[in-house]
DNA sequence: CGAATGACAGATATTGAAATCTGTCATCGG
DNA sequence: CCGATGACAGATTTCAATATCTGTCATTCG
């Protein structure tokens, strides 16, 4: 079956999902990827450069994935300042979930957004604009106050503000009683700092 | 020389400090710290039961410095405004300064602060009082508005706010060239929310 | 012809035997 | 008597030999 399909990268980065996941990020190899599709692994460089390719192209493709989730949240019909908490509830709901739901699989992402620190920065931007978006409409709608330099300085204090309750850095410190507590206190100190 | 000097806790933590210093975390032994010492490596174990006790009591030594340090900001005679502000800024520069100039250090810093969470805990929970008494005085000075829940809870917010400007985790995105203009954004967020 | 293969060199990881370390405690010496 | 010692058992780490992996490329196969 598996043989009679032809050799995609899209194909090779679910296996090599597969295989992160089954092995963890320091046993997985580009000879298990071959084998779980059926090919040998001189197939596989044929379609990624380097083993370090094929796991930032794996990273980005799950990194991809929070983006098209939050987007909903950020295209809301609702106010500025309540799609602004929606989105950021969202975000930290949606990794604390990841992160709880399979630990293992948390470590194995932390370990290859370690490896590809440039395309985390790129990830960032995409939520830092999407955060900016918000902030420029809620000024628009007379929700927000004007920002105290520009939309993007803006958004990225408030996706550092709320780094705690994001940065997979810290997955270790959501399974504790009294974060949601410490994220509501920080949601309500964003809010109070750009409300007009 | 040191033969003739008593065995004391104070010593021990020294002499573990600078193997710590020189070894790494990793290589760091009991054997090691008494070779140093000049005693046997049963001695040490006289004045801490484990190896593990002996790298926590290092540990709260290394984070109680830092809160001294930053006793006079959080007791300088200025406005509340500027005296939070302040304190921030050094706490910044303080972990900055510690992380740029021996990278390493920090590294080994890192680990032990990894394997005490609960005397990382406690620190935090030091360094949070400070920012509620100058969030109190605040208050009361008029410069900053009551408190949307109570003291702690929006010192606390404070702190996790500026998380990404004093937690080590962060510690290799310290040397980016922005990252002074996204503290200094931070910064102008939570004086926003906090004033009256 | 173009995609897939597998042999190969150099780099990296695994393994198990040997060395070192942790923590205890009976004994020593001032 | 009391702090210091060093031998010891079990746990952990190191080291070097062995195996596996990465990345290339001449060759094969459809």
């Amino acid at each position: 079956m598996a043989a009679t399909e032809t050799l995609t990268a899209e194909r090779i980065l679910e296996a090599t999902e597969e295989v992160l996941r089954r092995y963890g990020p320091a046993k997985a190899t580009v000879v298990d990827v071959a084998r779980v599709l059926g090919v040998s692994h001189g197939s596989v460089y044929r379609h990624f450069r380097t083993k370090a390719a094929l796991r930032e192209a794996v990273t980005e493709r799950w990194l991809e994935r929070t983006i098209v989730a939050l987007r909903p949240y950020a295209e809301a019909p609702d106010a500025a300042d309540e799609r602004l908490t929606g989105w950021l509830t969202a975000l930290f709901a949606l990794k604390r979930r990841k992160a709880g739901g399979d630990p293992e699989l948390m470590a194995t992402f932390q370990v290859l957004i370690g490896e590809n620190s440039d395309v985390v920065h790129r990830h960032e931007e995409h939520l830092v604009e999407q955060i900016a978006r918000i902030v420029e409409d809620g000024h628009r709608e007379g929700v927000f106050a004007a920002p105290e330099r520009d939309y993007a300085t803006t958004a990225r204090a408030v996706f550092d503000a709320t780094d705690r309750f994001h940065d997979p850095a810290h997955a270790a410190d959501w399974a504790t009683t009294d974060i949601e507590d410490a994220f509501a206190a920080v949601i309500s100190l964003t809010q109070r700092a750009l409300r007009a």
